[in-house]
DNA sequence: ATGCCCTATGCTATAGGA
């Protein structure tokens, strides 16, 4: 089962390259983040029409994440626990039923600049709530994929210029701190665990000539629960996609996975 | 080289992204 994510960047002005893209690397499933538009506008027919069941957790303008599947869709469940304040929409998962069936969650974790803020804030806060909700899944000892689009530069190793990040949001220390508590629980990055020390990107920002310049970021990430790392097959980024015609600012990054 | 982009919005400026 391959499955990928990628931070789309709106799916109506991308809809053209994530057709394509789905066309050409065929993953059975797909998790978008920032479809930027609520769920009675979200263009499900183009996805149907290559054979993917659509569950999708949107709002109008920002954020909005979203599952794409080839194989049945249960229990699809919006929103993290312990803030019933949050309107924010960045949290869908189901479970794929196939012939082994693997739950897949995908996250939109809070950007969180500037730092120090209350956006900041909210981020840390939103990956407390996080660590929880994965502390929930790592005790069903079920095959699990959290990923997403993480906003979170995990290792010096993961940013062409890491002095450039240091006083931003998805790098500084608190950040870096919740990230390795979620490995520290049990989970298995994806990446890290197929290539231990290829420099690779999944985010080259619109500015500054960024792509041109490789000044990328590592920040989509897959986090597998051992019951799922122990099916790891290979991880990849498909980074070409930034080369594209009209591109998202991230690229698909997915796994293949035994089930 | 702090090099100014891209999406969405009752839209010709502004907010948000990272």
């Amino acid at each position: 089962m391959k499955i990928a994510t990628f931070n789309i960047n709106g799916v109506r002005a991308r809809l053209p390259r994530i057709l394509a893209w789905l066309q050409s690397r065929e993953p059975d499933v797909a998790l978008l983040q920032e479809i930027k538009c609520q769920d009675q506008i979200f263009p499900r027919t183009p996805f149907e029409d290559l054979g993917y069941n659509v569950t999708t957790h949107g709002q109008k303008s920002f954020n909005g994440v979203a599952i794409l599947s080839k194989f049945p869709l249960e229990n699809p469940h919006t929103g993290l626990k312990g803030d019933d304040d949050d309107t924010q929409a960045r949290w869908i998962e189901a479970v794929v039923g196939h012939r082994r069936a693997v739950r897949v969650c995908c996250l939109y974790l809070p950007n969180g600049n500037p730092a120090p803020s209350p956006k900041y804030d909210y981020k840390l806060a939103w990956m407390e709530r996080l660590r929880s909700r994965m502390a929930e899944l790592l005790v069903l000892e079920e095959p699990t994929v959290v990923a997403g689009d993480f906003n979170v530069i995990p290792q010096p190793e993961d940013a062409a210029n890491p002095d450039r990040w240091k006083d931003d949001a998805l790098y500084l220390p608190d950040t870096r701190a919740a990230w390795r508590w979620l490995l520290n629980m049990g989970y298995t990055d994806a990446f890290r665990a197929v290539h231990p020390t290829a420099r690779a990107f999944t985010f080259w920002d619109f500015q500054r000539r960024a792509w041109q310049r490789d000044d990328g970021i590592r920040i989509d990430h897959l986090l597998l629960t051992p019951q799922c790392a122990d099916l790891l097959q290979d991880c990849r980024i498909d980074k070409d996609e930034r080369a594209q015609l009209k591109p998202s600012d991230h690229v698909p990054i997915w796994i293949e996975i035994d089930a």
